[in-house]
DNA sequence: GTTACCATGTAACTAGTTACATGATTGA
DNA sequence: TCAATCATGTAACTAGTTACATGGTAAC
């Protein structure tokens, strides 16, 4: 059985919705997966054609009136198993995230402690307000009804971010006081 | 002014420290750096070629009674104001981290329930496990008097990752309890 | 003699971004 | 006519991993 990276199973995933086309695609990531998988257009062409000729899903252009034309992509019953498949592999590893603030912060002797503070001022305002976008698109989820069977695995993506956003801003805050308070 | 990839200022930072060559550098990453920052040999030679070339370090052969020739760098003045610039510098942007449980959880309803629990479980061990290591590597920091100066900003990237691992477990908790009493 | 550790390096590959190129339709 | 949105695609580049290749030293 052959592999795939996981950016193709994100697009596997993603037509099993009614998004069907690659714009379609790059706009449900944008808006709903955002928070943990980008993509781009330079990846998401290059991906579908391959999910083509190996037979994954079928592909038909489609003329719609007063827009333009573009392609359609419908999952085949081997690429829903293809999807299935990589479902039910469990997890290999924890991502491990590159975090380039620890890494200024491991190399923090070298700094001065204002530079240290203003530089995590400036992310724990970042993490506000990307705590804040997650509340949005919470209350989009829950707003749209469309989705209903999909919401609560959605929301639970969604609940991570949370959580992972506001133990980062409790760390900054802890790390700032524990920064001001040393050397008195 | 040139600008390097994070992996260079990170071996710059690295060369700040008592570790002098590749080795050695690979050494501290596998050991204190790695829940937030991992490398190959494949990229840490290159770079440490074209350290060189730019004059941001000088390279000396050193071939030491019982062991193998080893190459050691010393940042040259360049080399630590390249460093000092790039620790002022603002962070860019929070990391984007690409999550595969997130990923296939979105995808959640096209899997049983048995499977998205079991999933979890597994994750949530897995995470059990990274909090240990932690645990592990703060004791050995704190154990180890030699680098006093560095302790306490090693230390806070430490509590960085023993935050968010607790937060990732309790989600899974709270996430699989969610599940299970869904449906009853 | 063989395992573990010390030590350096490259080639091939995979993944992914950015910038570029093209063009239709709609509404202000 | 100009901006916004819909729509598809490629080329060049950057980053990074894995597998391979090599060889010294020490201890068991």
């Amino acid at each position: 059985m052959k592999t795939y990276n996981d950016t193709t199973y994100a697009i596997l995933g993603i037509l099993t919705t009614d998004c069907r086309s690659g714009y379609d695609i790059k706009q449900l990531i944008d808006r709903s997966l955002t928070h943990f998988w980008k993509i781009s257009y330079g990846q998401i062409y290059p991906t579908l054609k391959t999910i083509v000729e190996d037979e994954l899903a079928t592909v038909t252009i489609s003329s719609q009136p007063s827009k333009p034309e573009r392609k359609e992509y419908h999952l085949t019953a081997q690429g829903k198993e293809t999807l299935k498949n990589w479902l039910e592999e469990p997890i290999k590893q924890i991502p491990a995230e590159r975090n380039e603030i620890l890494l200024k912060l491991f190399f923090g002797r070298h700094q001065s402690k204002e530079n240290t503070v203003s530089t995590l001022e400036d992310y724990k305002k970042k993490l506000e307000a990307r705590y804040l976008t997650y509340i949005n698109i919470e209350e989009s989820i829950t707003a749209n009804k469309e989705h209903a069977e999909d919401a609560l695995y959605w929301l639970f993506t969604l609940d991570y971010g949370k959580r992972m956003t506001k133990a980062a801003i409790e760390w900054c805050t802890n790390t700032l006081e524990q920064l001001l308070n040393e050397g008195d």
